[in-house]
DNA sequence: GCACTCTGGCTTGTGTACAATGCGCCCTGA
DNA sequence: TCAGGGCGCATTGTACACAAGCCAGAGTGC
């Protein structure tokens, strides 16, 4: 485990929230797609001095994007004790989804008025990429890849405090759909995805809204949030057990 | 400018997001405060060394509390060039508004379902607070207490993500009002604060929602949204000739 | 007189060293 | 054999030093 990426130059491909800038948004954007591609599987401890070799720069640099990862919701920082791999727990989930529905419902009607034609041609060249990942069988970069379209949907409303909240719930949410969903089915959105841009671009609000919030439903009944699913994360597992009102998750009884 | 505050022993009041815990808490509720209290202008350049001689740190916690501002939307961090007290043009303030109406309305309903008794209490505590500052002519910490209610709303509503993007409309608010509205008006929200716990306490969900819509009418009546008022900050003056897409305003001509 | 350039100073960005805290192992005693 | 306590190590928290990048002002040429 003694190797190490070249010193980070530029790189180009930086999946999500590309600015292709500063090099906490490139390590960012590297452990945000590990995170959603499961390469790294929740719970796992992220050292910093171990990321920070990998990645040939220093803590500090580690340290802001962690620090990026844990306002997003995807990575839990506890102090004195370093980051790991957030580990939604079903009732976290919920909450995630109430609040998605919310918001996407509220985007949709946006993006119905002020999506302009470009925004319209950016949704569908995404969701043909997504369509492209999943008929390869690379399920993670679908995942992040149809995360990435209702983010971008979220830019074409146009409204700068909503598009924040969307980039945290979408990672959240790709973190959930990773951690639960129930693999017999195939992940096929991008089906609903073309049918809502259709409906957007012919400024039909009513239908645009109704097709998002099946689409939300079908995302969710794809879940197994009614039972807890075999997991190897003790966290997962008992998470009824542990409270959910502190940020740091502890065990409400000795295990 | 060489004094300094005692080497910041855990400080007990620290206002909002008061976890009296690191420093970097510290110094983020500190600043904060500052800020919605008018004690900081908008456009306020924020010096890092100078803020960590101001409260006896170094700049790496400085640093973080700044970040933290940022990441809420009342500070602006401009890459190279430092930080800056936010101020909102209008056409985000107009966006920050929608946001909320969407988010309080969800939080009203969820409350009327969710807040148990200790919630009611601690908000019926809250809005007496607020009352005794503006009768105190405390313009500054009414406001600031104004939104701590909101804030504590929707902890009552008991969902995580919602707690979390209201924390930072509610800050974004308050620098608006405190930027934009209209003098003359006395800000005397903390009635209508306590009518919306009765409802909510009656558990009448229709009542509530109504309630909060016209508490967001008043508080949007009494901003000049409208035109510009008078400022002596050049941002705020020419906003819209700024660019809003980017994150870091620059003026689009030569000024 | 005006505009352009270059330089000096100041502020931020990054890496690193040291301090502090938490964790696990080992040792001891019952 | 197991529980409890203490110690050492590993990892994070903080401060500081150096590098890099802006900005303003002085100086110069047109």
């Amino acid at each position: 485990m003694n190797e190490q990426l070249q010193p980070l130059k530029k790189q180009s491909r930086a999946g999500k929230a590309g600015r292709s800038g500063t090099q906490d948004d490139i390590v960012y954007a590297h452990i945000f797609e590990a995170i959603l591609e499961q390469r790294l599987a929740p719970g796992t401890k992220l050292s910093e001095e171990a990321l920070g070799e990998i990645f040939g720069v220093s803590r500090t640099i580690i340290r802001r994007a962690l620090s990026r990862l844990a306002h997003e919701g995807v990575v839990l920082l506890r102090p004195n004790r370093g980051a790991v791999v957030a580990s939604p727990s079903i009732e976290e989930a919920r909450q995630v989804f109430f609040a998605r529905r919310l918001v996407e419902k509220a985007i949709t009607e946006l993006a119905v008025v002020h999506a302009c034609a470009e925004d319209l041609a950016q949704l569908r060249k995404m969701v043909e990429d997504e369509r492209d990942s999943f008929s390869r069988g690379d399920r993670g970069a679908g995942i992040r890849l149809s995360g990435e379209f209702h983010l971008k949907l979220a830019e074409a409303a146009k409204n700068a405090p909503l598009i924040s909240f969307q980039r945290s719930l979408v990672s959240q949410t790709s973190l959930i759909i990773a951690q639960y969903e129930s693999g017999n089915r195939s992940h096929c959105s991008y089906d609903e995805h073309m049918q809502l841009i259709d409906a957007i671009e012919a400024r039909d609000a009513g239908l645009a809204v109704d097709l998002m919030m099946h689409h939300m439903d079908h995302i969710d009944s794809k879940l197994n949030l009614d039972e807890e699913s075999a997991s190897d994360d003790l966290h997962a597992v008992f998470s009824h057990l542990l409270q959910t009102k502190g940020k740091s998750p502890r065990p409400a009884a000795k295990l």
